[in-house]
RNA sequence: GGUUCCGUAGCUCAGUUGGAUAGAGCAACAGCCUUCUAAGCUGUGGGUCGAGCGUUCGAACCGCUCCGGAAUCACCA
C-alpha cells in the first residue's frame, strides 16, 4: 500500500466535500517532521483561496472533516498552515503484516517493456580503472533497479576493440615485447597489453622530441614519427584483414578479455550480451544514405557527409568521412537503429560519462530528424568523473587508480580490520575470505553508488574508504547483527509466528513506516536512474534499526507475543536491507 | 566565445521536485560494553546553502545577472 497516496486520496475526498471539486489545486502530503506529533502533514496554504479563511481555521476545518470521514485517521493538530494527521495505531500493524506476507515486496509486476542498458564499454588497450568502476557499478545497479520495476532488462557491453589505439599496443608489443605473454610473465592480460600501450607512448614521445630537435614542427613530427606511421600502416592492414595482423589482434585482445573477465567477476557485474565494435563499426552507412536522400544531410566537396545542427544551437557534425569510412557517430546511429527496429526495444540506456553529453545530444537529434520516434526513448545516463585530490586521473602521469589494485586493497583492508576487531575468530579460512571480500567490496561499491550519478565525485587514495558511519560495512553490519539475533531465536526454539495483542513502541512504528517506503524508493530510483536513492534509503533503515536495537531488547523481551513481533520485524528489516543492497550489487553477510 | 553540468559545515556527501528551526557521515571533543555483535549508540561545537536581484503566503530548490570550477564544441572512440 502506498500510504502517502492513501492519505492523499482521503484528504482529497474531505477537501472536495468541503469546498467542492478541486481544479488544479494540489494536495500536498508529506511525512510529518519528527519534532511534531502526527504521521502525515497536509500543507494547507494552496487551499486558502478555496476556503477563504485563515490558514489555522482552514486546517482545523479540514482536520475535523477528515477525522469524521476517514476511520484510519484518528486525530489531528494544527500548527500554522500545517495540518498534522495521526493514523490509528493498529494501522501500522496491518501494514507490517501486509509487508511480511508479500513475497514480492519491492518487486513491481511485469510492465512488458524491454530496456537495454549498455555499460562498461572498455577499450582493449588498457586495464580498467576507477572511472570504469563507477560506470560498471552504476550500469549494473541501474539494470537491477529497472528489473525491480518490472522491466525486462538486457545488459550489454560494447567493447571498443579496434582502431588506431589498439594498433599502438600491438605495434609496441611487436617491437619491444620479445614474445612476452601473460603466461610467460605471470601478468594479467589487460595489464600486459596496457604496459605496451604506455611503451608505445614513450617511444612516440621520444621520436617526436628527436624530430623537433632537428628542426621539424611539432605538428609535423607527430605525423612523421616512425612508430605512428607504423601503427597507421598496421591499422590499414587490419582493415584489409591481413592474416598476420589479424591474428596478433585476436591474440592480444584475447589476453585483455581474460583480464577483464577477472575484474568483472571481482566486481560482481555481468552482461547478457557483448558487442564488439569490430563487428558494428560498419553499421549506419545506410542511415547516412537515407539522410542524404531525405535532404537532411549534405555532402561536402571532399565527399564527406555532414548534418547542420546550427539551428538547434549545435554545430555541423561529421557523419561519414570523405573516403567513405565511418566515424563514432555513424556506428552509434547504426547500432541504435538495429536495436530499436530489429530487436523491438522499448528503451535504451547508455551509461556513459558526461564528457560525451554532446555526442548523445547529437545522436538523439539526428535520429529524431530522420523521423525515428524512438529517439525519445534513448536516455544517456551521464555520470560525473571520479577525481583525485590532484584533479583528473591521467594515465600518462601515472595517476590512474587501477581497478584490480583498488579492489585488492579494499578486500585486504577489510580483512585486517575484521581481524583486529576479532570478527573472524572461529571462522574457517573460506568464511574469512568471503567476509573480507563482501565487506571490502561493500565499502567500495557503497562509497561510489551513494553519490548522485551526475555529480563529479572525489576519491582520495591516501585516505582509505571508511568502514564506519554512512558506509556499506555499516549497513552490512546491521544485517549481520539481525541475523545473529534470528539465529539465536531459532536455536532457542522461539515461535516467531506467535500472534497476540501487541503494542508498538515509537521506534517500531518508525521502522514500519520506513519499510513501507521501500517500494516507492525503488520506483523513484528507476525514474531518476539513481542508485544513490536506494543507498540513502537503506542507510536510513539501518540507522533506525541500530537506534531501536540499542534501546529495546528483542530476545529478552518478556511478553512472548511482543518478542515474536519484534523478531518478525527484525526479519523484515534484514530482508529489506538485503533487497536494497542487492539492487546496488552489494552482498550482505550472515555474520561479520 | 557557444552549449551542458556543478557550487550546501574544515572534508566527503544528502536534501523526497516550492514548505515548518537546512541534514548525515568523517575529523575534533565528552560519554556508553558483567545484558541480543561497540564496524554500534548518545551528546557538544561547526552554515551569509558561491554573490546579488527578482517571482510569492513561503526559495538551497524557480527566473535573471554576476563570480568560481568541470566537461565539450576533432575526419579519436
Amino acid at each position: 500500500m502506498h500510504i502517502e497516496q492513501f492519505v492523499s486520496n482521503a484528504v482529497t475526498r474531505s477537501v472536495e466535500a468541503l469546498y467542492g471539486p478541486l481544479a488544479g489545486e494540489s494536495i500536498q502530503i508529506q511525512k510529518t517532521r519528527p519534532e511534531f506529533t502526527g504521521d502525515y502533514t497536509l500543507v494547507v496554504f494552496p487551499l486558502l483561496k478555496r476556503s477563504r479563511k485563515s490558514p489555522e481555521a482552514t486546517a482545523t476545518e479540514i482536520g475535523q472533516r477528515i477525522v469524521a470521514d476517514t476511520p484510519e485517521v484518528e486525530a489531528f493538530n494544527v500548527i500554522k498552515g500545517f495540518l498534522n494527521l495521526s493514523l490509528r495505531s493498529g494501522f501500522w500493524g496491518e501494514r507490517f503484516a501486509e509487508i511480511a506476507a508479500d513475497e514480492h515486496f519491492g518487486q513491481a509486476p511485469a510492465t512488458g517493456r524491454t530496456v537495454m542498458v549498455e555499460y562498461s564499454s572498455p577499450n582493449t588497450n588498457k586495464p580498467l580503472h576507477l572511472g570504469h568502476i563507477r560506470n560498471n557499478l552504476l550500469g549494473y545497479s541501474v539494470a537491477r533497479i529497472l528489473e525491480a520495476n518490472g522491466h525486462r532488462v538486457i545488459k550489454v557491453n560494447l567493447v571498443n576493440d579496434r582502431g588506431i589505439h589498439i594498433c599502438k599496443s600491438m605495434l609496441a608489443w611487436q617491437l619491444y615485447g620479445n614474445g612476452e605473454t601473460p603466461a610467460s610473465s605471470g601478468m594479467k592480460g589487460d595489464h600486459l597489453v596496457g604496459k605496451y600501450y604506455v611503451e608505445f607512448d614513450k617511444h612516440y614521445k621520444a621520436q617526436i622530441k628527436e624530430l623537433t630537435a632537428s628542426g621539424m614542427s611539432e605538428e609535423e613530427a607527430k605525423k612523421k614519427a616512425p612508430v605512428m606511421q607504423q601503427a597507421q600502416e598496421m591499422l590499414r592492414r587490419w582493415e584489409a584483414k591481413d592474416p598476420e595482423v589479424y591474428s596478433l589482434w585476436e591474440t592480444m585482445n584475447g589476453w585483455v578479455y581474460d583480464g577483464f573477465d577477472v575484474t568483472y567477476k571481482a566486481l560482481g557485474v555481468e552482461f547478457d550480451k557483448v558487442y564488439y565494435e569490430s563487428q558494428t563499426y560498419l553499421l549506419g552507412k545506410n542511415l547516412v544514405d537515407e539522410g542524404l536522400s531525405k535532404g537532411i544531410f549534405f555532402r561536402k566537396e571532399d565527399n564527406s557527409v555532414w548534418i547542420d545542427l546550427t539551428a538547434d544551437g549545435l554545430d555541423q557534425k561529421l557523419l561519414l568521412r570523405g573516403d567513405g569510412t565511418s566515424v563514432y557517430m555513424t556506428q552509434d546511429l547504426g547500432t541504435a537503429f538495429r536495436r530499436f527496429e530489429d530487436n523491438r526495444l522499448d528503451d535504451m540506456i547508455y551509461v556513459v560519462g558526461n564528457e560525451q553529453n554532446y555526442h548523445f545530444q547529437v545522436l538523439k537529434l539526428v535520429l529524431k530528424k530522420l523521423g525515428y520516434q524512438w529517439s525519445d526513448n534513448i536516455f544517456h545516463l551521464s555520470y560525473g568523473m571520479v577525481e583525485l585530490p590532484e584533479g583528473k586521473m591521467k594515465s600518462r602521469e601515472g595517476t590512474v587508480v587501477d581497478a584490480d589494485d583498488l579492489i585488492a586493497d579494499m578486500v585486504e583492508t577489510a580483512r585486517e580490520m575484521s581481524q583486529t576487531l576479532g570478527k573472524l575468530d572461529g571462522c574457517s579460512a573460506q568464511e574469512a575470505d568471503a567476509i573480507s571480500r563482501m565487506v571490502g567490496l561493500g565499502a567500495l561499491k557503497y562509497f561510489i553508488l551513494k553519490v548522485d550519478p551526475k555529480k563529479t565525485m572525489l576519491f582520495d587514495p591516501r585516505e582509505s574508504i571508511d568502514f564506519n558511519g554512512n558506509t556499506g560495512p555499516f549497513i552490512q553490519y546491521t544485517h549481520a547483527r539481525i541475523k545473529s539475533i534470528l539465529r539465536k531465536a531459532a536455536e532457542a526454539g522461539i515461535d516467531t509466528g506467535l500472534a497476540g495483542e501487541v503494542s508498538y513502541v515509537p521506534e517500531e512504528i518508525g521502522l514500519i513506516k520506513t519499510l513501507c517506503d521501500y517500494p516507492q524508493t525503488v520506483r523513484a530510483a528507476a525514474e531518476n536512474f539513481s542508485p544513490s536513492l536506494i543507498g540513502a534509503y537503506v542507510y536510513e533503515l539501518a540507522k533506525s534499526f541500530n537506534g531501536y536495537y540499542h534501546d529495546h531488547s528483542i530476545l529478552r523481551e518478556e511478553n512472548p507475543a511482543v518478542r515474536a513481533m519484534r523478531l518478525r520485524l527484525c526479519a523484515q528489516v534484514a530482508r529489506v536491507i538485503s533487497l536494497g543492497m542487492k539492487l546496488l550489487g552489494i552482498e550482505v553477510p550472515e555474520r561479520m
